[in-house]
DNA sequence: AAATCGCTCAACCGCAACGAA
DNA sequence: GTTCGTTGCGGTTGAGCGATT
């Protein structure tokens, strides 16, 4: 319906990034016509941006397929998802990886190896894409450091050399091990592929169980988590995601006063949303979001 | 000042899991 | 039980930018 009708986007916006220009060959030059009809591609718009936050206020984060469908993004669904979880999502902190997050990321990750969405629920405000991000940052800079470090002699080219991060615990000594030559392309494992343990064996428990009553976490509460976790080694890896994957909204991750209002927004029906949500009493999200569309149509 | 290098991070892809029909 | 559509995850890529030469 609408999509085709907004999707007249100007190509020059004042955006740093044009919303052709893609890095997988979707540049402007072409017809618009034919862009018009193809999914788009590349760095997201601020009018994008807008859009569809109005949307996910509208429907809710989960129904990714749906919003992209009536937005008039002409954005899949995953590239919808995405840009919400990584970037668009309030409760996201933009400052640095604290020295206790970042010691944390590597005790997860020695502990449970990339699974990045899962450490990154341990880690209020951060994303998977963060941390896997920071990761391979830290790995490559360990790995340059080790091969400095290095006399020739040892250096990897001729010994399969390794950086080597320990956790251990009272029930498990993990040893995470990356090819100091993590670009190396030899091997079929990618560097960061440590694997971790095996998942199997390891339990594992909802990021819920650790919030005070404002929902809070204290990275002493995380830590506490953390050896817990190790406690109740035999579990279920499958965990109740319905309710862990909800931390997107966790109070933890956004100002307490919005969080309420998020919470308790995303247990409605999208009619429910749709009256009690702020903007809809407003102005519809549709027409605030299109509205962009027009403006610079 | 220009060229090159290296790092960061946003965004893509493929695949697996899941749920509905 | 099977198929199909959607969502989520992990791996990878490359643009942009600051630092260095």
């Amino acid at each position: 319906m609408a999509s085709i009708q907004l999707f007249t986007i100007n190509a020059t916006t004042s955006h740093q990034h044009s919303p052709f220009y893609c890095h997988h060959g979707f540049r402007g030059g072409r017809n618009m016509k034919a862009e018009q009809e193809e999914t788009r591609k590349g760095p997201w718009t601020e009018q994008e941006d807008a859009v569809l936050v109005n949307f996910v206020h509208l429907f809710g984060d989960r129904r990714w397929d749906f919003i992209a469908k009536v937005s008039g993004l002409n954005r899949t669904g995953k590239s919808c998802r995405l840009r919400w979880v990584n970037y668009l999502h309030p409760g996201l902190k933009r400052e640095k990886m604290s020295p206790q997050e970042q010691r944390l990321v590597l005790e997860l990750h020695a502990k449970w190896g990339n699974r990045w969405s899962r450490i990154a629920r341990k880690l209020p405000g951060r994303t998977d894409n963060e941390i896997k991000n920071y990761w391979r940052t830290h790995m490559r800079k360990k790995a340059q450091e080790k091969k400095k470090s290095m006399p020739k002699s040892l250096s990897p080219s001729s010994s399969s050399s390794s950086i080597t991060l320990s956790s251990s615990s009272s029930t498990t000594t993990t040893t995470t091990t990356v090819d100091s030559l993590p670009f190396s392309g030899t091997g079929k494992i990618s560097f960061y592929d440590t694997g971790g343990p095996k998942m199997a064996a390891l339990g594992d428990k909802s990021s819920t169980d650790f919030k005070d009553e404002k929902g809070y976490y204290s990275m002493d509460d995380i830590w506490k988590d953390i050896d817990m976790s190790e406690e109740n080694m035999i579990k279920p890896l499958s965990h109740n995601y319905s309710e862990e994957g909800c931390n997107i909204f966790c109070p933890s991750m956004a100002s307490p006063s919005l969080d309420y209002c998020w919470d308790s927004l995303w247990k409605m029906d999208d009619e429910e949303s749709k009256m009690f949500h702020p903007f809809s009493q407003s102005i519809s999200c549709f027409e605030y979001g299109t509205s962009f569309f027009n403006q610079i149509g």
